[in-house]
RNA sequence: GGCCCGUUGGUCUAGUGGCUAUGACACGGGACUUUCUAUCCUGGGACAGGAGUUCGAUCCUCCUACGGGCUGCCA
């Protein structure tokens, strides 16, 4: 195996890192680690236009909760930086240069307006504008142009363009790793602008520049990227790079849970789900989005999930951790077709995760929030909550909503069951309950339940026709978790006087029907 | 429109030239239980269609359909 492995995840800072872009960051770190490789950040910053404040940051941030921490990048550093092309501008230049003197590109002089009016009067008639060796004779470029004239272009500073000179009639072959052979025909291709006229590269001749500069051995993105592959093929042969070119990896797209087209943000507003690592504000817009983050998800979850939405390791093990996932990638094990993304699915994961959780950490992370809301407990009483509470919720940030009634009074009960259950005639036998559990010294779980179950036999009382009862005076409601944990929980005082008010507020509530 | 990529239950998928086609999510039923969960058991449900190749095709080839991507001085 290639024991120099190098690979790199390039996203753009165009606005919040996409769920598809997380995927994509997985599995290159995933291969990085799994070949002992090295994994790099690196930031296309090449579309001026483009660029949106903060987009960086979010990028980082959310690799950084991921803990999907880059080897080289930005601010980490490393041997072959700089990690950010908008700082990368001269290597570009010389290598503009070098392509241009070698031939294999040349100068072109169309303004964007006049190339639109070109397409659109091409699509007039139906027919696709490109600009390729069919047409490149009749535009305004160096190879139309005598030396002369293209001199005084140059002289008077008009704006241009490099191109790329792609000779028709080739074929282009290249291997993907999960696609395998994939050709082309030059002809269908197009003489790609590689230098614009701001001086900054595209992002196909900044690509294979960098990846050819920072070594990279392997190109992992998305499948939209597929078909300007022979594009970047073409530009190592025309650079000479051809020996050291990067291997190539599309990694299949993620699609909209129904309908057509891939997973978008409107999906998100639309069925109530993130689609993106984390919160955020467009700057300009002012819209907003939530991120997975925010909505409650586990970092190891959400990778979990992602992981397994084009690759499966081919055992039946679906629940597992960074570690795991890493000794069991690899990429001839990614599938092609692209994967709708199912939100149930994302859900039973945290859910795993929670469940699996350590209490203790779970605890900790309760902590804070339980501290937000003005509940004052004791660490271990924290962490019996969460015993009683985990396999209940999909969310950590559901426990304290869902079992608010551990820190503060109840707030309502459920009338509609308690009506059923509060009958006259077994009133009498609540207050002698209330007096047998008052007698309890050792007020655990078990003895409450021995107590009870004993007092339950000896008043030949059903369960049904008691604990319902308790359970909406202890909590309102008549879900939950055991009554007898509860009670062990909240402990003797507070169940007591929490249960004389309840059969106050009961009775009352009863008399106005 | 052109080119490229893809297609196994509703979803994510395993799989081999010959099996009752795997597992998970979701859904139905049941067990457990004081409730809600969780858990366990269990059920229904798929090889897009058509031609070939072959003794035999989910698996190989071709065509069709459908889905996706690209078709910018965006990435």
């Amino acid at each position: 195996m290639n024991s120099t492995v190098r690979v790199r995840f390039a996203p753009s800072p165009t606005g919040p890192l996409h769920i598809g872009g997380v995927r994509t960051a997985l599995y290159t770190f995933l291969y990085a680690r799994k070949h002992q490789g090295t994994f790099i950040l690196r930031i296309e910053d090449t579309d001026q236009g483009r660029y949106v404040p903060g987009a960086e940051d979010y990028i980082k941030e959310a690799l950084d909760w991921l803990n999907i921490q880059p080897d080289e990048g930005p601010e980490i550093g490393g041997d072959l930086g700089p990690y950010r092309q908008s700082e990368r501008k001269a290597i570009y230049k010389k290598y503009a240069d070098e392509i241009i003197a070698k031939g294999n590109a040349y100068f072109a002089f169309d303004t964007p307006e006049d190339l639109g009016a070109l397409r659109k009067e091409a699509e007039a008639n139906k027919e696709n504008f490109k600009y390729d060796a069919s047409t490149r004779m009749s535009l305004k470029n160096s190879l139309s142009l005598s030396p002369d004239e293209v001199q005084n272009l140059m002289d008077q500073e008009a704006p241009y363009v490099i191109r790329l000179k792609v000779n028709p009639n080739e074929e282009v072959v290249f291997q993907d790793l999960v696609r395998e052979e994939v050709r082309w025909s030059t002809n269908e291709l197009d003489d790609k602008v590689l230098m614009k006229a701001d001086g900054m590269p595209t992002y196909h001749f900044a690509n294979i520049v960098d990846d050819h500069l920072m070594k990279v051995s392997h190109v992992i993105r998305g499948e939209e990227w597929l078909s300007s592959t022979p594009v970047h093929v073409l530009l190592y042969r025309a650079m000479g790079w051809e020996d050291t070119m990067p291997e190539f990896c599309h990694l299949p797209l993620i699609l909209k849970p129904v309908g057509k087209g891939k997973l978008s943000k409107r999906d998100g507003a639309k069925f109530g789900f993130p689609v993106f690592p984390l919160d955020w504000v467009d700057p300009k817009t002012g819209e907003e989005v939530t991120g997975f983050r925010e909505k409650g998800f586990e970092a190891e979850a959400l990778l979990n999930f992602l992981a397994l939405v084009g690759w499966n390791p081919g055992d039946n093990e679906e629940v597992m951790d960074i570690n795991t996932m890493i000794e069991k990638f690899s990429i001839d094990r990614v599938s092609k077709s692209g994967g709708r993304f199912d939100y149930d699915k994302a859900k039973w994961f945290n859910a795993q995760y929670v469940q699996q959780g350590d209490e203790e950490d779970l605890a900790t992370k309760l902590k804070p929030l339980a501290a937000q809301k003005g509940y004052e407990v004791s660490d271990d009483f924290l962490k019996g909550f969460v015993q009683l509470m985990k396999t209940r919720v999909t969310f950590v940030n559901e426990f304290l909503d869902e079992g608010y009634y551990f820190f503060e009074e109840v707030k309502a009960y459920d009338e509609k069951n308690l009506r059923k259950k509060w009958k006259e005639d077994k009133r009498a036998k609540f207050d002698l309950l209330y007096q047998r559990l008052d007698r309890i010294n050792n007020f655990t779980e078990e003895v409450v339940e021995t107590e009870v179950k004993a007092f339950l036999q000896e008043e030949e009382l059903g369960f049904g026709a008691v604990l319902p009862i308790l359970r909406i005076g202890l909590s309102g409601t008549l879900k939950g978790p055991s009554v007898f944990g509860m009670m062990e929980l909240l402990g003797k005082e507070k169940t007591l006087n929490r249960l004389k008010k309840a059969y106050a507020d009961f009775d009352k509530l009863l008399q106005n029907v």
